[in-house]
DNA sequence: GTTTGAATTAAACGTTTGTTTAATTTTGCG
DNA sequence: CGCAAAATTAAACAAACGTTTAATTCAAAC
């Protein structure tokens, strides 16, 4: 693993910020340079150039990312409802406290047809639905979920529902002109009605019974 | 409600093509001008400018898409199922028929605070969660659905769960080399399993006993 | 204190960008 | 046809971009 001097963290936190808020494409060198305080040549004397400091970023939260999810697999859970439940958990909690990077990510995604972050972004996509099969299955072995269930369609709900749903937040708040501590709070607000009604959701879709 | 040329369609056509595969962005107006075999002059001739062109796509397709979203309003379903699995399919239909328009849309209103496009998107969020909204109550009011859902979250899972779907379905087809007729194939089928375990999904959360 | 390599800087580079200009061609109408 | 308005063109514009250069400062080792 890479090691980054404090200044390119620096830089490194500077550019996830701008980039989240306005994108990458809008987001200049200077842009970056000026915000983390910093001479413009730094950004290619450090990372080489733009877009292998977009590759940095990724890479620097990918492997923290991926690492959480993996880790789930190990723990021993006492039923497959739990199992989903805090798969839902972590997802939300990932999600939530990495904003900025899912947000960039999300968009950055939308446009790529190949390279690294292409070929990295699909290897957490498949990941997601391997984790989400694995507790499935699980579910389904003990008899206590039902066969049917798609696997492609839960691990899309998963992640599409809490983008969709900070998304929404994000439209709103600006909307209500919400600042700071009152946006956050409502932020906070809306991610637990989320983590609520997805795990409901989530346990009636897969113990459902069509015939009442 | 303003009228266009052939040639403005041309642009247009080629424009909403170039946005939703490259990005805004990375999409320059001489891109666009050589695509639709026009000289570079003609956007800011017909539009004035480039974002002006962009704001001109987001209001044919908004017209478009809120006029057939408001139209199920009116209609008379049978039941509450009915109605939930109507708008599930409506929305469906709608993004995944307008998917260039969507994808464009998803990505430009991540970076968006103000203005005219903010403004329209916000207008539609609000909209979406309306017919949601209604949908439930009636179902509700008719005592087949439980009292404690979330509109909020129901609509979050609603469109976030499509674009994710076809997020991924855009990656798994580039990854397996897809193109053209299996491409399509491919996402139709993936589509479809959305559509049946959506609506499975939102009847089983609707009427899910928590007490088996 | 001198030296050596890294860090930092201001300036310049060439390219691309969106837009405008000014000239030319095309079109529609009396 | 003749003419006015619209359409179309090539060229030019200034601004912004990512990147590089070459000079200077800094820090640590000897």
């Amino acid at each position: 693993m890479t090691e980054y001097s404090e200044k390119q963290l620096q830089i490194m936190d500077t550019a996830l910020k701008l980039f989240s808020e306005k994108g990458y494409d809008k987001t200049s060198i200077r842009d970056i340079a000026h915000a983390a305080d910093v001479n413009v040549a730094m950004v290619s004397y450090y990372f080489g150039s733009k877009e292998k400091l977009l590759e940095a970023l990724f890479k620097n939260h990918f492997s923290f990312i991926t690492t959480t999810l993996e880790n789930i697999l190990y723990e021993k859970e006492s039923s497959a409802f739990e199992k989903v439940e805090r798969i839902i958990d972590v997802f939300i909690d990932t999600l939530f406290s990495r904003q900025k990077f899912n947000q960039l990510m999300m968009r950055e995604s939308s446009v790529l047809n190949e390279g690294p972050l292409f070929d990295m972004i699909l290897e957490m996509k498949t990941k997601n639905r391997k984790l989400v099969e694995r507790a499935v299955k699980s579910g389904q072995r003990l008899g206590v979920f039902r066969k049917d269930v798609s696997v492609v369609f839960l691990s899309s709900v998963m992640i599409g529902s809490v983008n969709q749903m900070l998304a929404n937040c994000r439209y709103e708040a600006r909307s209500a002109k919400l600042e700071g501590e009152s946006k956050e709070a409502f932020k906070k607000e809306r991610i637990e009605i989320l983590r609520i009604h997805l795990k409901r959701m989530f346990i009636a879709y897969l113990t459902f019974d069509s015939n009442k």
